[in-house]
DNA sequence: TTGGTTTTGATCGTTTTTGATCGTTTTTGA
DNA sequence: TCAAAAACGATCAAAAACGATCAAAACCAA
């Protein structure tokens, strides 16, 4: 019998596994046995090992992390609905954003999607109240900051009074906003009250508020108002923002991009 | 028999195998034998050596460094081993949260077990500065509320001064706290001050403070002090822990459970 | 140098890990 | 519902790693 000279230690193979898995959700034993370059006899081992440890719950054909991850995007319509445009956006935004600064990354796919370039961003500090957001960078990154709150399911936000105390402590340079609705007479408008209040107690704090909304924001009006209009400094949104709309905020004196 | 001269000595050595196997995180012997350019015998016996001392962990082929990442979980499988432990911990604990209840959940995996098991309790108010904890209510369960902080990674919990503010505008019925380390003369002990920091803090404001430690942990000093025995209630360990400790912490006023 | 101690490396029987085989169980799809 | 396919667990053999032991080499003090 001929064996190969072993890549790794065993606790090292596992680990990658841990992670494989967690980072995917679940993961079949064939995989595991092409990417770890081991037997099936070996990735049962390990998996029997590992759900000893509690960390995965092994499954016919493979593993399924216990380890929960805060998002499940996958799953998630609403994220995906104007990806390319989202991720657009974020890149605009993230050309704002300069060494050393103070930032703060609001709920919202669109957010999220900013919050993904800032990985191996460790100049910066961030300030979030979104779980998403913070276990995006989670792993690496920047400094991270949770202003704490009472946490809202449909968000995975933490929002509400309690925030406020924390947000008095901290300074931010720049405040990377989203919303639900934006309209030229009722301004921001969100789902949750607690929501709104957050949001406006930001947008207070913050040195520069930017908003990023992609086009089908436009015009829409949800049910706790945010703010006015004149709170935002810059908006930036898609090629599909209405002209119309993009020239009335232009005249409040917001600055608009479409990215 | 011929012996190379000897390009350094014993101790120099041993400070070189201990460097290798911290930065790369692990090591296999074979790969030392040739940096070193010693025996395998001379490997062994120096890894052996290194984990009297604590600094590393000797598994089959090699070795784990214990240095950077300071006897936590994270590529801990041993630690781990006592899941079975935990979970009859966890159920203990339980048993003593009453309707309605507002507790507290602290970081560590014995705690986060708990957390798994009060998806169904939506009595109960929920404060936690845990980000796991946190995911593993994320979708239902009690109302969660976040401590805010500054997020530490290896935990993944919140810490430091930020989180006092809030934690002083609620109420805690109950406090489960974790440890890395028990000792009847230094008392609790973890790995990092600020979290020591906000674990104090938490202690302060409960009403209740029930600690939930694996057997390991009796006995255990780790680098940042947190409290006093005398400011925990109730100990829920396993039945593995020493007699001797929990006649000593029963003689303190605590109540010891062995679950 | 010399004699004694410590350290090192080689040898060898034992243990651990790994991969293949094979009968059994589970899943899938007609 | 039944049969083929896939996945599984148990078992065994090969290989690597291990620990104990012993002799040679290096070291040290006189």
């Amino acid at each position: 019998m001929i064996l190969e000279v072993r890549a790794d230690l065993a606790p090292e193979r596992r680990e990658r596994m841990r992670n494989l898995i967690r980072k995917a959700g679940v993961a079949r034993v064939e995989d595991l046995k092409s990417d770890l370059k081991v037997s099936v006899a070996t990735v049962r081992r390990d998996l029997e090992a590992l759900e000893e440890e509690g960390r995965i719950r092994r499954v016919h054909g493979g593993a399924v992390s216990m380890e929960s991850r805060l998002e499940e995007e996958v799953f998630d319509d609403k994220a995906n609905l104007a990806l390319k445009e989202k991720r657009l956006i974020a890149e605009e935004a993230f050309k704002l954003i300069g060494t050393g600064d103070s930032i703060y990354l609001d709920g919202g796919s669109t957010v999220l999607e900013l919050a993904r370039l800032l990985a191996g961003r460790t100049d910066l500090t961030v300030v979030t109240n979104s779980l998403r957001a913070a276990a995006e960078l989670a792993e690496s990154g920047p400094r991270v900051i949770l202003t704490g709150g009472e946490l809202r399911r449909l968000s995975q936000t933490m929002v509400g009074p309690l925030t406020r105390v924390l947000l008095g402590q901290v300074r931010l340079d720049k405040a990377f906003m989203g919303t639900m609705g934006l309209s030229i007479d009722d301004g921001l408008t969100t789902t949750d009250p607690n929501e709104a209040f957050t949001k406006s107690l930001v947008q207070e704090h913050a040195r520069q508020v930017i908003l990023l909304a992609d086009a089908r924001k436009a015009g829409k009006i949800s049910f706790a108002r945010v703010s006015d209009l004149e709170s935002v400094d810059i908006l930036i949104s898609d090629k599909n923002f209405p002209a119309k709309t993009a020239r009335a905020l232009r005249k409040r004196g917001l600055k608009v991009r479409l990215a």
